[in-house]
DNA sequence: AGATTTTTGATTTACGTACCTCAAAAATTG
DNA sequence: CAATTTTTGAGGTACGTAAATCAAAAATCT
């Protein structure tokens, strides 16, 4: 049987309340007793009971997500992974609420910061751009004890707690090693498209792309990066007009969204031949790959980002460090031969 | 505020006992009353606090785990999860048993079946060849209410409540996939390595295998595939000798383990320009990623696999079907650039 | 030393559920 | 209709922790 705190006390030779002065911290504990718990906490290996000290709590979180609107299928994904973490809620005694804002609004997402109530809400995760203004919303928050997780996109001159999601840069790396095999030693010149160099998460899969292409497949040169601002018409607009002009594109990386419009100027150019890579599985790309068109998938499950900003969120307004390992959103690469 | 029992009580205007003996299925009320109290279930969306019952029943789990002994990697990797699922024993109120039996020895595997008390057991995970005596063993022990998970390859045929591994039918179209990608359009032969044709996961990963190379890549020859017993000697003597007599062979597929033999002969034949396709990240393969010589390794999280057959098994002997889409245990795929 | 402050002990209530007992009420039987 | 059985109610205890109160003890200060 697990030590209670009962045994803690007989142990310390001490009365329970003292014991669970020691344990939740309270003032008004001479040191050298404090002491005598923590040995006898040591020696019998005692973990509180984290369902019973939720039960007599009673404690809820209350979370706030910030996410952009729009088209954006990634992003609607996201939005259905809140949604459900939302119907959890009362069994993970959170108290989530959602808020959208336009793509790529800073100022929206600075409004939406500054609005919030840091005495009913004890943390919030927000996609956002990584920009100066929106990182001084963050760190404005932050200051009034609101604990903030960057979600898919990270925020790093910011003050937020965590970043959920991929390592972006490992994310470009791996499309250029697959892309790479997949051209395996042909000549010829690889279209790298994003959405906007301001969001992080784009920017370092651009420049893990370009290292790895650089030092392992030379004989391969990129085009790009053209941005999109992740609106599919202007991907099938780009497309379309850079694969008529250039004969020697052999490859494509969408490392942005938009994949509705790659797929579409594909299927109207008629080009199969091509090598291609995209990101995130939505309708669209699940359909890329069905059809042969898409090599690979490079995947973040944005229900483990959800779901691990949750669980940090909540740890670090009870004042824990999150166990980073346990936390860390695995890069997913699917073939039409593994898609779940 | 989430409902609770007492709240029932008064919806349905019964008493608190009443509720209770609907609610945990005790025998003494009229069918009368019992739709009264689950028509106040269903209105006020009751859901149990299962951490409150947890709490009040502390119920535990007793559980045994059976995996072959020996050096392979993957199988060790699997021991340690075991291993640290056990640590966390107290807190998930699991009692976890460990057992290992020769690789490969059905015999063995029967015994241990057959030696656990159902009186102190109430789940069973085991990984073992897909024979007739070792689903018999299965078979047995279910019928005496033990529940039985397959862990890492199935055993089809048993009665089995789960199966705790990937989709390797799949895992084998994903290698196909994959090393079809890489030879892009060059002809040649695969070299495809087994461990033993008697366990499920190699025959499901070698058919997948197969049926995707001959439809999607008529270009490549399978030779063989050759049964190793997963040794590493053997291995290293099989491909030494392949590569030798066969310069055809332009890729390999190693399904089973022993890559620590493959890369040996590797290195010793100064071969680096096959295309190579292997499975379970070890130090092995993550070093023959890291060096160039594996371009891809085809991996499944075993510590997922471990924690999904004690969350399966523990739903079980609670009389509760899984959430079967939460289970699935995904196939990763591991380049040197996305490797954790 | 006595007065004051700090520290500790003893005890209680609560969280939501499980499980038990005993008595009362209702339904069924003869 | 009385006797019997079945169903229901009322109440309690327990699980392990949190949080509170109030009194007692110990330490510190004057």
């Amino acid at each position: 049987m697990r030590p209670t705190v009962h045994d803690i006390a007989a142990e310390a030779g001490v009365s329970l309340a003292t014991v669970d002065r020691v344990l939740n911290a309270r003032s008004g504990v001479r040191q050298k007793t404090v002491d005598k718990v923590e040995a006898a906490v040591q020696r019998l290996g005692y973990v509180r009971d984290v369902q019973a000290a939720n039960l007599a709590k009673k404690r809820i979180y209350p979370l706030v997500f910030v996410i952009p609107e729009g088209p954006n299928s990634f992003m609607r994904g996201l939005e259905a992974e809140i949604r459900s973490a939302m119907q959890r809620s009362s069994v993970e005694r959170t108290s989530i609420q959602l808020e959208t804002v336009p793509p790529f609004d800073a100022a929206a997402v600075v409004r939406v910061l500054d609005a919030i109530d840091p005495a009913n809400v004890t943390g919030v995760a927000l996609v956002a751009t990584d920009t100066a203004d929106v990182s001084a919303a963050v760190d404005r928050l932050t200051e009034k004890g609101v604990h903030i997780a960057a979600l898919v996109s990270d925020l790093p001159g910011s003050r937020r707690v965590h970043y959920c999601g991929i390592d972006n840069l490992a994310a470009g790396r791996t499309a250029a090693g697959l892309l790479g095999r997949f051209c395996s030693g042909r000549t010829g010149k690889v279209l790298v498209i994003a959405g906007s160099m301001k969001l992080s998460d784009h920017m370092e899969r651009a420049s893990g792309f370009a290292t790895v292409l650089k030092s392992e497949f030379p004989e391969l040169e990129i085009v790009g990066p053209v941005e999109t601002n992740d609106e599919a018409d202007r991907v099938c607009q780009v497309v379309g007009d850079a694969l008529d002009a250039d004969p020697e594109i052999i490859a494509i990386y969408n490392l942005g969204a938009g994949n509705r419009g790659l797929l579409e100027a594909l299927r109207r150019g008629g080009h199969r031949d091509r090598a291609i890579v995209v990101h995130e599985i939505t309708e669209t790309s699940r359909q890329g790959l069905a059809d042969g068109l898409f090599d690979a998938v490079i995947n973040q499950d944005c229900g483990h980002e959800v779901r691990s900003a949750i669980r940090v969120l909540k740890a670090r307004s009870d004042g824990l460090m999150p166990i980073s390992a346990q936390e860390r959103i695995r890069i997913d690469i699917f073939l039409k031969d593994n898609l779940p």
